[in-house]
DNA sequence: GTTGAATGGTTGTAGCGTCAAGTAGTTGAT
DNA sequence: ATCAACTACTTGACGCTACAACCATTCAAC
């Protein structure tokens, strides 16, 4: 366990439990949602990204930033909710080349009907739980993964609360 | 943001920063392994938990346990494993209901040789942005996760380091 | 003002995970 | 001894994501 190549005890302990957390969290915030809203949890942080915006609005690039995602995997998904008339595509008078995504009446009210009980399973999971202290650390922690995670920062400059 | 129904602020931004790294961490897991190795994080994970245990062996229920994992996904993954000569199946004789994976020669120099590059990815990504005080905190808030993720408390059970 | 490169987005396909249904073996109650 | 319920696992189908290839538009260089 003194192999500099290998981690120590207490390192491969925080390891495999985050391993844990990020194999076991999608599963459950899937299966509440599905359940009450059936939306995929990918579904609701994508609309949700979009009811916070200016006039519900933000170009395909902004929008897969800020659900931390790519181009393609957005497009399917957008598509998806497009036939469900939760959001709409518009074409964007600045730059022909990008496209516009915003809630449609139906899909801000599908949000606004799903946020409640999915804040509820986000409290208890990884709230509830917690200090206020823990909290502080989590998000201190979160932050320097992601900057090794995603240099560029993106994710961390976009999601400033500050 | 004062609506006991809704986050505060601290809470909100320590929460979009777990998601993110939810969202980030296993992409960049995989690409890694898929590029020097060949192989998923599953199947390294899974093989890797294999080579902890006592000749290499456990029974199905088990290794779907410790890989956080469901009895169908890993049933899958372990025709996968076998199929590549990494791991073979056996009948119990306890239990006859009951199916022993193991790693066959093959299957453990494969670990073997993906373990460094793959330690390395961790290290860089989640072990070198922190410090020590962060790694023990990190494992005390992430198993506090995990007691309301998994209230049979499997994962922390099975994962004890002492 | 043309050309080349970069940006913004979409689409097809292949592979993996989830879910529901199934088989086989074991346990417990009567 | 038998039947019901449960455990252990497997399988097939469907849906979602990643990857690669693609088109359209803009930008930069000359």
């Amino acid at each position: 366990m003194t192999d500099d190549r290998w981690l120590t005890a207490d390192q491969l302990s925080a390891w495999k439990k985050l391993i844990a957390v990020v194999e076991l969290l999608p599963g459950a915030l899937e299966s509440q949602l599905r359940r009450d809203a059936d939306l995929s949890h990918f579904e609701y942080f994508t609309m949700a990204m979009l009811s916070e915006a200016p006039e519900h609005t933000l170009r395909m690039t902004a929008l897969a930033s800020l659900t931390n995602s790519t181009l393609a995997r957005l497009s399917h998904v957008v598509s998806r909710l497009e036939e469900r008339d939760f959001v709409c595509r518009k074409p964007c008078a600045d730059d022909r080349r990008a496209t516009n995504a915003a809630l449609t009446a139906n899909g801000w009210a599908k949000v606004v009907a799903a946020a409640p009980g999915h804040v509820a399973t986000v409290r208890q999971i990884v709230i509830d739980p917690l200090t206020a202290t823990d909290v502080a650390d989590l998000d201190g922690i979160m932050g320097r993964i992601l900057g090794a995670l995603d240099p560029s920062n993106k994710v961390l400059a976009t999601n400033q609360t500050q």
